[in-house]
DNA sequence: TAAGGACATGTACTTAGGGACACGTGGAAT
DNA sequence: ATTCCACGTGTCCCTAAGTACATGTCCTTA
């Protein structure tokens, strides 16, 4: 349930309204961990009921800007402290590259080239938002500098995905060449023995 | 809806079972796209009813083999074709980075040896399956390319998580000693005007 | 002054994910 | 003979996530 510590460390910096922290999820945090606002809305409530926040401000619209409590920063701290960090990296593109080999070669080398695109030009986004923040354009805050900390895994990541589907290029020849895509199809859908032992581990 | 189209991925290569599916899962897939097995026999249910698939055989234990059907081979491939890829890559790693400046600097250090040891772990595992399959342990059939087109991402991937936090080790000094975390966090706490303009677009 | 857009907060509903529980079987080793 | 373990399939329930819907306000611009 990282959501809640998610905004519990947005809010350690600075009271926040949920239109705020919406906002910032989806600019900065949400490459990595999205949501959309009813689901903030309706955290904030527990937090609040939980003691964690409290309404800092009223403003215009309704605006109810929070603020963290002791307790709220307590927790945050403990998560953060304490070790169990979930390593998985839920991702739809590399998740589809072990079904390549159903792809036509002429859509696959296409959707590779797309992919490249996208991630090149994200890594490229993220560096001109590292390089505004080493110019100090954002200031030299702790918060800042966590966040540089933070932009420069996007850079590394994203690059690092362009750099794969570039190289994902220059395979296909081998993946096309071995045989029309139906024979392994066929196969499967042949009534063979039950099982194939798992490959990989 | 990815699983779906997991499920189906991984029959077009043979006939399986429920638990065969949920072991590949595990471990396959499971870095990328994690299923425990109550999902994937419901999802198998499903898919079934749809006619997608059909049970191939039957085993010892109850054990029902699935068969991919040209419906379900249909909708991999249109799932392949179709543009749509979901970019986004959830990692709780980097969502904690947002937080640094809140932990203590020895126990952040800490944190980020072991987010590199784990990562440098697991990319030199990784790279231990790629070497395994070209030097043609697996075979080299289509499916197979693919898996290794898969672990190259991985690899790719986890080193690049290595790397960055091997370099996040370099940058503390900075975060560290500009302040004590308690300054921020006492301003975060005090009644000061609703807002400050959201920092990273 | 009318209209459009950003601001602002929420509810309702549906699906996805994850843990706990439940049940039974076949084979291998003690 | 019994015990243990991997095999094998499922249900139940709670929480998380995501989409659609609903409502209203303030400000700017045509």
């Amino acid at each position: 349930m990282s959501l809640r510590h998610g905004l519990l460390g947005l809010l350690a910096e600075g009271p926040a309204s949920g239109y705020d922290l919406a906002r910032r999820f989806e600019e900065a945090l949400g490459p990595v961990w999205p949501a959309q606002h009813p689901k903030i809305y309706a955290e904030l409530s527990r937090l609040a009921g939980a003691g964690m926040i409290e309404v800092d401000s009223r403003g215009p619209r309704g605006r109810k800007a929070y603020r963290i409590t002791d307790t709220g920063l307590a927790e945050v701290r403990r998560w953060l402290a304490e070790g169990d960090v979930d390593h998985t990296l839920r991702s739809e593109s590399v998740l589809r590259s072990f079904f390549f080999w159903l792809m036509e070669p002429d859509a696959l080398r296409e959707h590779l080239r797309r992919e490249q695109r996208f991630f090149a030009e994200t890594a490229a986004l993220a560096r001109t938002y590292a390089a505004a923040k080493d110019r100090g354009d954002f200031g030299d805050s702790m918060q800042t500098k966590s966040m540089r900390v933070a932009v420069e895994a996007a850079i590394r990541m994203y690059q690092a995905l362009a750099d794969w589907a570039e190289w994902a290029q220059t395979v296909p020849p081998a993946v096309a060449d071995t045989g029309r895509p139906d024979e392994a199809a066929d196969a499967a859908r042949a009534p063979t023995g039950p099982d194939e032992p798992a490959a990989a581990g």
